[in-house]
This record gives structure tokens, C-alpha cells and sequence, in this order.
DNA sequence: TTTTAGCACTTAACTTAATGGAGTGCTAAC
DNA sequence: GTTAGCACTCCATTAAGTTAAGTGCTAAAA
């Protein structure tokens, strides 16, 4: 366990903030301008050999100004940074972002990832509050005609999902109505998780009733189904990408967006946060590509709705106090937003 | 008008070749060798300067290889190129890749879009078959509790476009019943045009019999109308901007991000294609951050359900005589595949 | 008249050398 | 424990030199 004096706190802190903002190494000349000791160049050099010798800072080139390692960063992030409050003016672009009138769950957290990303020029990712507390409340086949059906797909939460499909010939819609039906009188009600565990035993069973062959309706029911159960991350800000990363080797920039483009990768790399605010420096990050980065993650409460995720991937030379005050702004507007929305519906 | 002599043909011919497989400026040493006449260098020489003069190479610095200019580009599509036949390994990825089932025009265009992109590494748009001919087939609103209805709008192409609305309290789903039934008997069997002409027109004193106050209910149909009426093109393979954009400006790349993403922009870019197959290089094209590269348009014809557009974005040096090749065969699968499916729908 | 050999000349790209500036570690004195 | 002083290191920038590829031009050959 390392601690600190008051000097080498300050001087730790100094560093960090520097390179935070002017992005090159800190030597200890302009050091000595801008702490509060009056103390000489030479003092602080003492100082920053003995902080390099503990592995918080580390030196590009034998003879260069330092800058924070990853264990310099955590702990800054750990027993150094205090949260910054949020600027007025970004607290309220982002209430008034969030003060219109939404149709869906999606909208507000993939509006929220869009906002903190242009607040922060970093990139964000959002996941809505996990599904498990969602049930089916409604389920409908609509004939258009021509072959086609849609299968929409309510839940409790006003959450719609639908999808349009191309029916064999031999299955007419009226012969699904009293399907509909049984799927109305049997599964209603429950969460949506036990509504895909019986979809795979009970039901094919029971279904044989009423139909000859019910592996075409299984199929639509359970794609839909999946589709409003499936964890998916809305990316916001991905063209920032080009602000942070080096822009050196192109090769890794198109690595990162596919990374990006592909949201179901999204819940390895964020995996489970279990506190509130959680960073992740550099190679803390379980994902290879993402070694040079660093990753904040918050969750988010709803009461009985659960929990959902809004994360901010930036460079690990990111000024973490304004961040963590950002995101914690985010995780109680967004609740607060969620909420409201919920109690609209549950009424 | 420029006529070149056979020799001089051939000699632009392999310097837009070269340079196009290469990617660095051609000599006249490089030139003596694969050319199939015996000449010396110096009469490539004296040749080249011919061709310099006719503006159709140029030096990159006064003692460089050549390189072909704009122009040089221009006279080498126009009266040198002959179109490749296509790869047969490519012809199976393009027949096999559309030979899957669909269930929207817009799923079928966006496939070929990838794939073509996938088979240059250049990026691609492609806009569906125009929809004047589209005509409003059916008009549904659904019920769905909780204050949403889901309204869906069907076209006799079997094009379903929807969108769930949360309605204002004092108007009840079965209030909409009739308003529906009014629509349907109005407007069912009109094109799209139509459709919207009527909708700012006589629907809204009609719809008075029916609501006291019609303009949610016609935000709604509008806004459904809109989005199935619009024309949206899908780009397929930005990332392949990494494998042909300079790299150098990291704002261009932006630039051009931005650009692809918002759709609506690229019917301005593309312009009304007229010939069937077109190519537009370098300031040809008339938006400013494309001045740098090549695009290449082709329309297709679906007999009586109008005519779509895919198009090729690359850097000015394209293989320009496999890529009109490629445009050709899509040009074909393309309308194949769209026929065949609208004949489904049309039975 | 066209083609060719020969040669002086140009330029980009690469290598090497020189210089200045920022910063460090260490020692000896305060 | 702190400080001044100094030798040392390394990056960044500039300058100079070298090479390779290619050109234009001239005068002779075909």
C-alpha cells in the first residue's frame, strides 16, 4: 500500500493535471512555477525520483519530463481526484436534451450517450436497464397482405419491437389467430426471460394443437422475442475517435471501429461494473485494443427496473476529475429521466 | 477533340495501368520494357511529351515520372478502356449473396451495396428503385395500450415502413377506427405522390367530420408517409475509406465520415444519373471534398417499377476497366433479383 | 522525317552531421 | 533536508551530402 506525503501528493497531482491538458511530459522547472512551496527545481526532482521509484511516474526517454503511469493514474483516481461539479452550462444542455418528450427507452439512453459524447469529445456507449424485470404485455400478428405478417412485440415498459415476415403459403393468417390467442392467455404477464425459457420447452409442445407444423411461427415469434431481450449498447460519438486516438497507425483506428460497430463485443469489454463509477486505465481494460485508452463506466439505478450502463472511452491522458463529475451528472439525470418515463407507462 | 495515334494510345493506356496497379509515377525506362513495340526510351520520351502537351499525363515535379492527369483519366474511359469480364469467383459471390430470401426491397439493395464495397475495398451508396410507381396499399393503426399505437403503412410492393406514437390522452383508440376506414377507402391504390399531395390538401377539411382536432393524427400518417416515401441511400463499406483516402489530413477522413452518414446529402452528390453506366473523376464531381477522388454511378432498370442507382466511390487511380465491369454485373443481378421479387409480390 | 544514343540537369528520398533546448542525476555546500 | 551548479542524455530541428530515377535536348544514325 503506498501512501503519500501532503509534497508528493501535490507534485502527483500537478503532473496529471498538466499532461492532462498540455499533452506533453512535465519536468520539474515548470513544476516549481506553479506549486504553492516555494521550493527549488532540484527539491522537486528529489521528489519525482522518489515517485518514479514507487512506479507513478515514469520518464518517455532517459532525460525527459515525466508523465503519470497507469499506476499513477489509478492512484490519482483513487486517493487524489475529487469530482468536479459540473459546469452550469452542461448541466443544462444536458437537462434540456433530456427534457423532450420520448417514445421509447431506447431514445433517452441512445440521446444520452450523444450528448456525453459532444460534452466530452470522447466516445460513449449506453445500455438501457437490464431487461429482466421486463414482461410481455402484448403480442399481435398483423396481416399485410401479399404473403406478409408483422409480429409486434409489447412489453411492460412500452417497448416495442416488430418485424415483418414472409409466411408460407399453406399458412393463412386467420389460422394463426387462435395461436395468437394461446400465446395471449399463456405467457402475458411473464418476464421475458421465462417467456424465451418456455418458448424452447412448454410451448412447441402445446403448440401442436393448433398447428401441423409450428417450427415457422416458433421461428418468428422467438426472433422478435430475442431481438427485445438482447443487450444492445448504443455507440455515441464515434467520429471522435479521430480527436484521441494517435492517428499514427490507421490500422488501429479501423480496428477500434469495428470494435464499435459491433455492440454485442460491447458487454466483454464493459463487463460487469459492480460500483458506481468505475475507471478502468489502460491495460485494465480486458480488451486488447482498448490498452491504450481509458474507460469509464457508471451505472445507473431505476428502483425496480434495474440497473443500466453509460460508459465513456477516452484517452488515458483524460482529465478525470471533469469526467467522473460528468458522468455521475448522467447517472442521476438519467435515472430521474427514466423514472418519469416508467410511471408514465405503469400507471 | 483529341486523337491520339495507336502508339500514343497505348502508351497512356499502360501509364494509367501502371500507375493505377503501382501507385507511383511511370517512366519511360519502366514504359520500353512492357511495352510490346521496339522503340528506345527516348521515343517513349518524345511520345510522353506529346501526351504532356495534350494535357493528358503529368510530371508530379519537373524531372518526375508521369502520371495521369484528370483529363488523361477522362480520355482513357472514354476511348481506351474496355470493360474486364467479370472474375467468375466474383460473378458466384454476387449470384450467391443475392440468391438468399428477402423480405424488404431495401434488405436486397443494401446486400449488393456490401458486397460490392466487399469485392473493391472502395465504398459504395445504392438507392432503391424510384417510388413513384409505389403505391399505398394498406394503412393500419394498432393498438398497442398504454397510451401507443403503432401505425403501419403497407405499399404494393410489399414495403411495410412503421413507427409507434404515443397519442394524446383524450383520443381513444377506437376513436381511430373510422378515421382509418376513411383512409382506406380515399387513399388506398394511390402512389405515394399522390398520397402526400392529398395529405396537405383535402384530407385535413374531410378529416374534420371525424376529429375535432385532426393534426396529431395527420403528424402521424405524415410522418410514416415521409419515411417510406423518402429516398435514403445505404452506404456500405465506410471503413474501406482507411484503405484509399490519403491518411495524411485526418480532417478530410472526417469530413468524409460525415458526409456518408448523412444520407440525404448523397442524392446531391450523385446528381440524376443519366447514361447508364457513368464515370465522374476527380472535380468532376461536384462536391468539393470528393475533388480527390473518383465515383462511378449506374442506374438499373426494373422494367415498370422504375430505375435504382448504385454507386462506387474510390480514389481517382481505380482500376477503372474492372470496376465498369463489376458495375455491369451488378447492373444486371441487381434488376434480376428485384423483378423476381416484385413478380412475387405482384401475382 | 523519325529514331536513337549520350549527356547534362532536376528532384525526391534518404543518410549523416551539427546544433540547441529541455530535462535529469549527482555532488558538494548551505 | 534543501539548494546551486554542472556534466550528461536525448529529442527535435536544421543543414549538407548522396543516390536513384527520370527528364529534355542535341547531334548522329536510320
Amino acid at each position: 500500500m503506498i501512501t503519500l506525503t501532503e509534497r508528493q501528493s501535490l507534485i502527483l497531482k500537478a503532473i496529471v493535471r498538466d499532461y492532462t491538458e498540455g499533452g506533453t511530459p512535465v519536468g520539474s522547472k515548470s513544476l516549481v512555477q506553479e506549486l504553492p512551496m516555494k521550493v527549488s527545481s532540484a527539491t522537486i526532482r528529489n521528489e519525482m525520483a522518489r515517485l518514479e521509484d514507487l512506479g507513478l511516474i515514469v520518464k518517455t526517454h532517459l532525460s525527459s519530463g515525466r508523465i503519470p503511469s497507469i499506476k499513477g493514474y489509478r492512484y490519482y483516481v483513487d486517493h487524489i481526484l475529487t469530482p468536479e461539479k459540473v459546469d452550469n452550462r452542461d448541466l443544462k444542455v444536458i437537462q434540456h436534451s433530456l427534457g423532450g418528450e420520448f417514445h421509447k427507452i431506447d431514445e433517452i439512453v441512445a440521446q444520452s450517450a450523444d450528448i456525453l459524447s459532444q460534452l466530452t469529445s470522447y466516445t460513449t456507449f449506453t445500455l438501457r436497464p437490464e431487461l429482466k424485470d421486463s414482461r410481455l404485455s402484448g403480442f399481435r400478428l398483423v396481416p399485410l397482405g401479399n404473403h406478409q405478417v408483422m409480429a409486434i412485440l409489447v412489453t411492460n415498459n412500452g417497448d416495442v419491437e416488430n418485424q415483418t415476415f414472409t409466411i408460407p403459403n399453406d399458412l393463412s393468417g386467420d389460422e394463426l389467430e387462435p395461436v395468437v390467442r394461446f400465446i395471449d392467455d399463456q405467457l402475458i404477464g411473464l418476464p421475458l426471460q421465462d417467456v424465451l425459457a418456455k418458448l424452447q420447452k412448454e410451448i412447441p409442445l402445446k403448440l401442436a394443437h393448433y398447428l401441423q407444423n409450428p417450427d415457422g411461427f416458433l421461428a418468428i415469434f422467438g426472433s422478435v422475442l430475442s431481438k427485445a431481450a438482447s443487450e444492445r449498447f448504443y455507440v455515441g460519438g464515434k467520429l471522435n475517435l479521430f480527436n484521441y486516438t494517435s492517428l499514427q497507425d490507421p490500422k488501429e483506428m479501423r480496428s477500434l471501429y469495428s470494435l464499435l460497430d459491433q455492440t454485442d463485443n460491447l458487454a466483454n469489454v464493459i463487463g460487469t461494473p459492480g460500483q458506481h463509477i468505475q475507471v478502468r486505465i489502460g491495460n485494465e481494460i480486458t480488451n486488447d485494443l482498448l490498452k491504450d485508452y481509458s474507460l469509464i463506466t457508471a451505472t445507473y439505478d431505476v428502483d425496480q427496473h434495474g440497473q443500466g450502463i453509460i460508459a465513456l472511452l477516452g484517452p488515458t491522458a483524460m482529465p478525470y476529475s471533469r469526467m467522473i463529475g460528468l458522468m455521475g451528472a448522467f447517472q442521476r439525470e438519467l435515472a430521474r429521466k427514466l423514472l418519469d418515463y416508467y410511471r408514465y407507462f405503469d400507471e
